[in-house]
RNA sequence: UGGGGCGUCGCCAAGCGGUAAGGCGCGGGUCUUUGGAACCCGUAUUCGAAGGUUCGAAUCCUUCCGCCCCAGCCA
């Protein structure tokens, strides 16, 4: 079959990422395996940005026969919450994408907490008694090294005790963290002794109060990658800093197939609010009517607004994927799904600014209705009745007493088509005092039924309402 | 100021030493069965700047300039 349909995706060129994942496919890094992950924190409702990430991750296991799971990154109690949960699910899915594997970072707290004591057996990690700000203070400047927390060389046995005492719940929020070894005085403030475990005694919205020491990002996502023996672990720019501190644990604690992290970055769209912090401030203050606000940029507020997932895709397509900082014109957006639409939305008939039209030799009291094409774009779409009667009304618009040259439309001793009805000729504009235009008196051509002329007269076609069949609608107007 | 990134048309984006793809937008035109549709044409002598290497540079080297990210016990 000729792809007269082929959509940028597939005429789009391979990204850099895609690029990187055919090479390894090429030389058997992963035994030929390609395994992604889509990882969102339950915190928010999923926007337009996200679905860059995940037409990314989904359509690289897609293309490349691999897979990609769907992880909550579920770490921290205090943001969390299950409505957000089921919301990322119904927007994954109705993008069109199916997760190899639904998984939570919580699923691996007790491994991630082995892991942990495994860390701090090597001598990589110790329990830091500072509070807040003395770490704060301790962790130096842009061009200052930090200095070494006086805990920093606590022995072995003390931090395993410690630790495990964290875990017990004998301390209170914030009384002790968990910190990598590394370096107080490397340039990256990620190796500064990162903190990896802090004290919360909160409920999750998955493990209860199973815990009270919840893993940070940093010590979570790798190894949580490393657990589902994700190949590619894509994400957004800024934690490109963050990188060495993934490798470090990973080399630490991993053998094999260690997974492999890579930036891109982020979408941003013009005149419109990406922010997850943002969005949820117009939701709590009641600015929006809640996170599927069609004026969100909310994949439930897009859904809501009458986008669709195939337009979504195809955007996200067109857009690419590279490291450079962008914001996409939402024009771009719009193109898709105007052209998605164009192609697949059945169309009405409607008159905005009604003007009344009697056809004078149209018989009094009779109502045919005649066959109106739903959608020239696709003869599969079929047709519907439309009532057609000697009164009717067209454009005011489609109307014009004294027409420049180049006017197609209704003039005096004009005739014009009324699609897919007949063609009308005008012969009287009737008028009130003051010269407003009432009605138009016309004939139409019995001959032209369905707008067709048997002598091959031609016409731009010009929409019609039949009297009485009104029905008030807002429309909503272009906003330029 | 230290570190990490990035700079190709108004907005995206290919390009990987052999003489600037494509999309969106924009401009013009064609089309008398909707069109904010479709189709056609046009839209970077130039790749942040300056030097250098080379027969040849957006692609290699040097210096400079600009923008973004990092000092959460957020992700």
């Amino acid at each position: 079959m000729a792809d007269q349909h082929s959509t940028a995706a597939t005429a789009a060129p391979v990204d850099f990422i895609r690029a990187i994942v055919d090479e390894d496919l090429a030389t058997g890094k992963h035994h030929g395996r390609v395994s992604t992950r889509f990882p969102p924190e339950p915190n928010g409702y999923l926007h337009i940005g996200h679905a860059k990430s995940i037409c990314l991750n989904f359509g690289i296991a897609q293309e490349r026969g691999g897979s990609c799971n769907l992880r909550f990154d579920d770490t921290n109690p205090a943001k969390e919450d299950v409505e957000y949960v089921d919301a990322i699910k119904d927007d994954v899915a109705w993008l069109g994408f199916m997760w190899s594997a639904e998984l939570y970072a919580s699923d691996y707290f007790e491994r991630l907490y082995r892991f942990a004591v495994e860390l701090i057996t090597q001598g990589k990690a110790y329990v830091d008694s500072l509070n807040g700000d003395q770490i704060r203070a301790y962790r130096g400047t842009l061009t200052e090294a930090g200095k070494n927390s006086p805990y920093r060389d606590r022995p072995v046995s003390e931090n395993l005790d410690l630790f495990a005492r964290m875990r017990g719940g004998e301390f209170a929020d914030g009384a002790h963290v968990l910190r990598a070894k590394i370096d107080m005085a490397s340039p990256n403030f990620n190796l500064r002794d990162p903190t990896l475990y802090r004290i919360r005694h909160a409920a999750h919205h998955r493990t209860g109060d199973a815990w009270c020491i919840y893993p940070m990002y940093d010590f979570a996502h790798p190894l949580s990658d490393a657990l589902e023996r994700i190949t590619h672990s894509i994400c957004t720019l800024e934690f490109e800093d963050h990188r060495p501190l993934y490798d470090w644990l990973v080399g630490a604690l991993i053998d094999e197939d260690r997974p492999r992290q890579i930036e891109f970055a982020r979408l941003n769209l013009n005149y419109t609010v990406m922010s997850k912090r943002k969005l949820l401030q117009l939701v709590q203050q009641g600015v929006v009517s809640g996170w599927n606000d069609p004026r969100l940029p909310t994949i439930s507020g897009l859904r809501r607004r009458g986008y669709t997932p195939e337009s979504i895709r195809d955007f996200c397509a067109r857009i690419g994927v590279a490291k450079k900082e962008n914001v996409i014109d939402v024009a771009q957006l719009e193109h898709s799904i105007r052209e998605d639409l164009n192609r697949r939305a059945p169309r009405v008939m409607t008159v905005l600014r009604p003007l009344k039209v009697v056809l004078t030799n149209y018989p009094e009291g009779q109502v045919e209705e005649v066959d109106v094409i739903n959608n020239p774009e696709d003869a599969s779409a079929g047709t519907r009745k439309v009532p057609f009667s000697r009164v009717l009304y067209i454009e005011r618009d489609d109307f014009l007493e004294d027409p420049p040259k180049k006017f197609f439309r209704l003039s005096p001793g004009k005739e014009v088509r009324l699609r897919c009805a007949y063609f009308i000729t005008c012969t009287e504009v009737v008028k009130d005092g003051r010269g407003e235009i009432l009605e138009l008196r016309c004939t139409y051509d019995p001959s032209t039924r369905g707008g067709d002329s048997p002598d091959g007269r031609k016409g731009t076609p010009r929409g019609w309402r039949k009297a009485k069949r009104s029905s008030i609608t807002s429309i909503p107007t272009r906003s330029t």
